[in-house]
DNA sequence: GGCAGATCGATGACATGTCAACGAAAGCAC
DNA sequence: GTGCTTTCGTTGACATGTCATCGATCTGCC
C-alpha cells in the first residue's frame, strides 16, 4: 500500500476549474434555455438529436445510445415530452418490442426556434473566451478521456509532447 | 437578425467531447465512490470541504457558497447526511438564525478513507491522460470561463497568443 | 425603541434521475 | 417446435434537486 499521489497545485487548480465550471456553466445554459425557449437541456438534446436525422425519427434505444442515457430515463423522459407534445411514439416495423420516437411539427419548430439562441449562449459563455489552441486541445483531451473511459484497455496514452504535428 | 454562427468542425469537437466527457467522467466516479466508500459525489464534496477546515465546522451559509448549492439543497442533504451520521448541526453563538455544520468523528473516518481511492480515480481517469501543458491548459480555460460566468462585466478576453503580461 | 426590508435556514410540493423488476418479444440451441 | 437466455421498453419505488414560501432574526434607519 504506498502512499497516496495527491494532486499538485496545476493539478488541483484544473480539477477545481473543472468542476465549477461544470456547475456554473451548466447552471448558466439551462437558465437561459429554458428562459428563451422554454426547454431544459434534457430536452434540447432528444430534440437536437432527434432532429439530425433525415425524418425525425430514431428507435429509442439507439437514442439512448447515443445520449449517453439509460433506456428507463429516456422513456420517462419521453413520456413528459409527449405530454407536452413535442414527440411520439410509433410502432417498431422489424420489431415489435421496440419503439420509434418521432419528432412532431411542434418538436420540430421548438428546436429550430432555440437552436440559434443555444448556439450563441455556448460561445458567449465557452467557446469564444477561448483560444483557438485551446478548443482544439480541449477537443482533444476531452475525447482522449472518454475513450479511455469507454476502453480502458486501450491504454489512451498521453501524446508526447513533441514530434507530430 | 444576422446569421447564427454556429459552431465549426473543431468548435463543434470540443462541445461534443466536453459533454461526453462530463457525463461518462462523472458516472465513473460516482461509481467508484458509491462502489468503494459508500459515499455519493455530493457527500464527497460536502465532507471534503468541512474537513479542510480546521475545526471541521462550517457556517451553512459559507458553506453552501464555496460549494455553489442552493441554501435549499445543502439543508435537504444536510438531513439525510445527518441521519446517516455524517455530520451534525449546532446552533451558531454570533446569529441565532443560523446553523453551524459539524463533521462528526464518523464523517471524517469516512472522507480520510475515501479520499485516496477517489483522488486515485481523478489520477487515473483524467488528470495521468494529460500532459502537462494541458493540465495547464484546462486550468487557465475553465477559470477563465468561470470568473466570465460570474461576472460577465469582467469581458475576460482571450488571452493574446503572443505579447501581453 | 420601533419599523421596513434583507438574510438565514427549513420545509413541502414538485420535477427529475436511478434502480430493480417486469412482461413481451427475439435469438439461439437442440 | 420447445425451452433458455437476452434484449426492449415500461413501470413503480425511491433518491435527489429545484422552486416558492415561511417564520425567525438581523440590520439599518428614523
Amino acid at each position: 500500500m504506498d502512499a497516496t499521489r495527491w494532486l499538485d497545485e496545476r493539478e488541483d487548480h484544473a480539477w477545481r476549474g473543472y468542476r465549477r465550471m461544470r456547475r456554473l456553466l451548466d447552471l448558466e445554459l439551462a437558465r437561459e434555455l429554458t428562459q428563451d425557449a422554454g426547454l431544459s437541456e434534457p430536452d434540447y438534446d432528444v430534440l437536437s438529436d432527434l432532429s439530425e436525422t433525415p425524418q425525425g425519427r430514431l428507435r429509442l434505444s439507439e437514442l439512448a445510445d447515443t445520449m449517453l442515457w439509460s433506456r428507463s430515463r429516456l422513456s420517462h423522459h419521453l413520456n413528459r415530452m409527449q405530454q407536452r407534445g413535442l414527440v411520439t411514439r410509433e410502432e417498431c416495423a422489424d420489431d415489435a418490442r421496440g419503439s420509434i420516437v418521432v419528432l412532431t411539427p411542434a418538436g420540430r419548430r421548438a428546436i429550430e426556434s432555440a437552436a440559434p439562441g443555444h448556439v450563441a449562449a455556448v460561445r458567449r459563455h465557452l467557446i469564444d473566451l477561448l483560444t483557438p489552441a485551446e478548443v482544439d486541445a480541449l477537443g482533444a483531451l476531452t475525447h482522449r478521456v472518454v475513450d479511455h473511459l469507454v476502453d480502458p484497455g486501450l491504454r489512451a496514452a498521453r501524446p508526447q509532447p513533441a514530434a507530430e504535428g
